[in-house]
RNA sequence: UCCUUCUUAGCUCAGCUGGUUAGAGCACAUGACUGUUAAUCAUGGGGUCCUUGGUUCGAGUCCAAGAGAGGGAGCCA
């Protein structure tokens, strides 16, 4: 039924085609009537003018409103100040479905006000364009492993076991057994790549932390893969091919999606860098200030960032201040009131958001200068750490008590455990978890054992163990995060299409 | 679970130390304007100021409790 798209107009110059879709935006004057529509591939302004089209169908033009439906025919001419550069001269306008009130205004909103209204929110330029990356993503994502030799092989999404205890998972009834929504597929991965060799999984899983920040949903989509006959250094090798992979396939297939939501690509760029890896002892140095940084230190910088934080309110109260001046002036035309009205909104909202920071930094400051060696990193200090960096970091040996059971223990130092955190630049932190698994039995058990782990649930691993172990590793990655990062969006929220997180089931 | 900020029109926000009929812009409706890209002009409709209780001659404004939301800690990808 759709023949003509929006994103091949170049191909149909001088030609009458039909669009279909919706009016993302009108304006009119006398005479002349210009709906923006968009198709899902693009957008595309349309001019009806009442010479052309004559008394009737100008009406019906004049009655669409924001986000109706309908289908426009006309002839496409090239016309430079358009995005994308063509416009449909129309000859006619057939509605298909009227939308009364629509209400998401061109304008600022509220992140409540969005999110109840997301199923329309998606409609947004700004949303199309990362839903596309995110799509982006995932397609670079198959294409990796599966030019590797991986296959993808999935878990169970019900388990009757807590991978890492069970304060976090969401219970269901199986049959009058509790099950758990799975939190991750790892140990069952482990068993696939014990048959297949190399495997990667790549389904949603189940977290229920009572978590309110912007990292944090209850339910991600995640990758993880699992490898026989790799070690730590193997995997960290992966995970840098990888993450460039994905990120250069990005860069190079979403220019015009970076653009819309104005994601300064250069620290993207830099992804081709090799990735800097340090040991949790460095990392701890750093983020205790006591180790620089290409010159910069973790605790004098986050200071400075508070002192800029600082200046930048001072900077928006005055402004503010000026707009509320004008505005006091007689004689100003209506659109320049709306327009100083509208300025003085966003910097209000500009100004709350700086409020928080000012809120938050002295705390993280007060955590990493009081970082205790032997802890796990907490939310605040990867955003320390990783504030230093214009690329990935790798972080690995942990103390293997903060760790969880499987983890290996390093033949050289029993203190550490072979993990490996990715910590993503520009503060945003965890996006990538994993490292070299135990294959000895003995301390397998003594673990499950530490971590009050009921044993009968883990017989099926522990024969992983018991027939033909071998050294192997791998690692999951949080596909939301990976593409809030890529995005640089403000909350996790906006990567994935209906976000489930605490508090918010619906829509 | 804890800390912190917030809740006034469909939306984004004003409303000073409590004081007549609660304001603006956007959106919407009607009309005017031959080309606009969130900036043309006029007119108009639209409010249980989150809920409950208290202080007061008088509460959107002060106090208390509750509900909802934002951010952070813990936990994590």
């Amino acid at each position: 039924m759709q023949k003509y798209l929006i994103k091949d107009l170049a191909k149909y110059e001088g030609q009458d085609v039909t669009l279909m879709g919706w009016a993302s935006n009108k304006r009119e004057s006398k005479g002349l009537v210009f709906i923006v529509l968009r198709d899902g591939t693009g957008w595309c302004q349309c001019v009806v003018s009442l010479e052309t089209v004559g008394e009737n169908l100008f009406e019906e033009a004049r009655k669409v409103s924001l986000e109706s439906s309908l289908t426009i025919s006309g002839k496409i001419i090239k016309d430079e100040r358009q995005m994308g550069g063509f416009e449909l001269q129309a000859t006619s306008v057939t509605l298909i479905g009227e939308s009364i009130e629509y209400p998401i205004a061109n304008k600022e909103h509220g992140v409540d006000f969005l999110m109840d209204k997301r199923h329309l929110w998606l409609r947004t330029q700004r949303q199309w364009a990362i839903m596309r990356i995110r799509n982006q993503i995932i397609f670079a994502i198959h294409k990796f492993f599966q030019e590797e030799g991986f296959v993808q092989m999935d878990a169970p999404l019900f388990t009757g076991n807590a991978c890492e205890g069970t304060s976090n998972l969401f219970e269901t009834d199986f049959y009058g057994d509790t099950a758990y929504l799975s939190q991750s597929g790892q140990l069952y991965g482990e068993a696939m790549a014990f048959s297949l060799g190399k495997i990667y999984t790549f389904g949603p899983t189940f977290r229920a932390e009572k978590s309110k920040t912007r990292r944090h949903l209850s339910e991600f989509w995640m990758i993880e893969p699992e490898m026989a006959f790799y070690d730590i250094f193997d995997n960290m090798n992966l995970i840098e091919n990888f993450l460039r992979y994905v990120t250069t396939e990005v860069l190079q297939n979403c220019e015009k999606e970076l653009v819309i939501i104005g994601r300064d690509t250069s620290i993207l760029k830099n992804i081709s860098k090799p990735f800097p890896r340090l040991s949790y002892d460095e990392a701890v140095k750093i983020i205790k200030g006591e180790q620089d940084v290409n010159g910069k230190n973790a605790i004098t910088s986050l200071e400075e960032e508070l002192k800029m934080v600082q200046a930048r309110m001072q900077a928006i109260k005055e402004e503010i201040l000026q707009r509320e001046e004008k505005l006091k002036v007689p004689g100003m035309k209506k659109g320049e009131i709306g327009f100083n009205q509208a300025q003085i909104d966003k910097l209000k909202q500009e100004l709350a958001d700086c409020e928080e920071q000012e809120r938050n930094i002295p705390q993280w400051l007060n955590s990493a200068r009081n970082f205790e060696y032997g802890n796990d990193f907490g939310g605040s200090d990867e955003t320390v750490i990783t504030r230093l960096f214009d690329v990935p970091i790798m972080v690995y040996n942990w103390p293997h008590a903060v760790k969880a059971f499987y983890l290996k223990r390093d033949p050289a130092d029993s203190r550490f455990a072979r993990g490996v955190d990715v910590l993503a630049p520009e503060g945003y932190g965890e996006i990538v978890g994993g490292g070299e698994r135990e294959t000895d039995e003995k301390l397998l058990i003594e673990k499950i054992k530490e971590h009050e782990l009921p044993m009968e649930a883990f017989e099926w691993y522990l024969d992983l163990r018991r027939y033909g172990t071998v050294p192997h590793a791998g690692f999951g990655l949080g596909l939301e995060r990976l593409v809030t990062w890529l995005c640089k969006l403000p909350h996790v929220r906006e990567s994935i299409p209906f976000p489930r997180m605490y508090g918010r089931l619906l829509p």
